[in-house]
DNA sequence: CCAAAAGTGTTGAAGTTACACCCATGC
DNA sequence: GCATGGGTGTAACTTCAACACTTTTGG
């Protein structure tokens, strides 16, 4: 964060204006997210110490950059694919107490009104290992599944971002950031699932997956699995990124 | 305005926020889009006379609140639809010398750093007549189609506008907000085709929006038209909001 | 030989596209 | 009687949903 406080040394951090970070990874089982661990008094309960990373913008930044920048700060990663959830602006949506508590100790006006611009990025998540960070006790992946309470009105964005992941995966092609180079159509399967929230008929999804036309056989095969071992997969990336760009209509069930 | 002013009295404009509106009608024939025209100089050009409605947000307002309150200054209209665009925050967005002309007369600070809140609105057209307002010269209407620039960002958020306007055509019912309470298919045809920016086949359109069973056929015929006339049709509310809420896959053709 | 996930086709139903003519009215 | 938009059905094609068994490996 040095660099980033020398290159910002002219420059305010707006005390108005936020952004936060909702990121998933998906580990073959289930989507996750990184959340911080605010670490505050063992009264609260433990939902409550989780929030989304996030901070003040900087005067010169614009909006995408400065998540970019905490999601960097956070986990050294470059280059990350984001999309705006939207902005979030209630005039209350910092005033708990125990949230005010915690924004005494880090920011300089605690209760200014803020409003923070969301959004959510999608990472491979052996890319790195979460570490602390200067906002940061503690960051960490969670199931989202397990989330039911987050700090401000973050369960709220979270919830956002979600929707908007559903939305888009019906739309466009995903995977591709969050997943290695090398997969099997099994996992990328469980992703769609673990997405869209419902299992989806293996043969259908094959089907329909492979005619995309994104997927390159790699004629590689899983070793040591204690089962039928599969095809190993990658994303041809001119197609992946062309189907983005002209998307479909409705993948799923 | 004067009763907002004095409800607000003891807060603050905050100058790094604002809502911009992108109102869009419908006049049976195309979209439409209520703009401002700022009234500056005529050496600018035409176009760049024209703006989003829009101000900056007190501190106690939350941002749909102050969206609502901006269509409401301009178009003494209440409870309209709102949808959130987006946060658009590039710090050079208001930087345009033409554009700092025109904040140095109406923002006690025109270089502060300001992200806007973008929503759209869908409003009945014939429900008012467009007048000016305390940050507006003169309002009106004009066709999308013909809108080639705006002044700071606002060309770019009403593409953004435009394009969630089309996803959501995609999903849900459109229209309530936009025809009046009676209206003919051929009028719901041209607004699909306005908004989604392409003819659709007659029959093919019919059978498909009739299928939604959000129509209501009244039994009543136009008077007075040159040719044969249509039957008048209403939304059947309790239907369309429950549409609304559960989306549907891929309408359009 | 058992457990575990991989891999593979078909069928009936539903939905999509494309297309052309007659009708009721005002002028 | 002519111009204008309203209103209607079908056939070929594509897509979708549901469904069960065999294969390969590790232990």
């Amino acid at each position: 964060m040095d660099n980033i406080k020398v290159k910002n040394s002219n420059l305010e951090l707006n005390p108005n204006l936020s952004t936060d970070c909702v990121i998933f990874g998906f580990d073959f089982e289930k989507l996750n997210i990184l959340l911080i661990d605010r670490g505050i008094g063992a009264e609260s309960n433990d939902s409550n110490r989780l929030a989304l990373p996030g901070n003040l913008i900087y005067d010169n930044e614009n909006l995408e950059m400065a998540a970019s920048r905490v999601l960097n700060e956070l986990t050294e990663l470059k280059d990350i694919y984001l999309e705006q959830v939207g902005a979030f602006g209630d005039p209350d949506r910092i005033s708990k107490e125990s949230d005010q508590e915690w924004l005494k100790s880090i920011r300089a006006k605690p209760e200014a009104r803020v409003i923070t611009v969301a959004y959510y990025s999608l990472v491979k998540m052996d890319d790195y290992a979460p570490h602390a960070s200067s906002f940061a006790k503690s960051a960490d992946w969670y199931a989202v599944n397990d989330i039911k309470l987050l700090a401000f009105d973050h369960y709220e964005i979270l919830q956002a971002a979600l929707r908007k992941l559903k939305e888009k995966i019906r739309i466009q092609p995903l995977g591709f950031n969050l997943l290695p180079e090398k997969f099997t159509l099994g996992q990328l399967h469980k992703l769609y699932e673990a997405i869209l929230d419902k299992s989806l008929d293996k043969r259908n999804f094959r089907r329909k997956i492979l005619k995309l036309d994104i997927l390159t056989n790699l004629d590689e095969k899983q070793v040591g699995v204690p089962h039928k071992p599969s095809q190993f997969f990658m994303f041809n990336e001119v197609n992946y990124k062309k189907l983005s760009e002209t998307g479909f209509d409705n993948f799923g069930f």
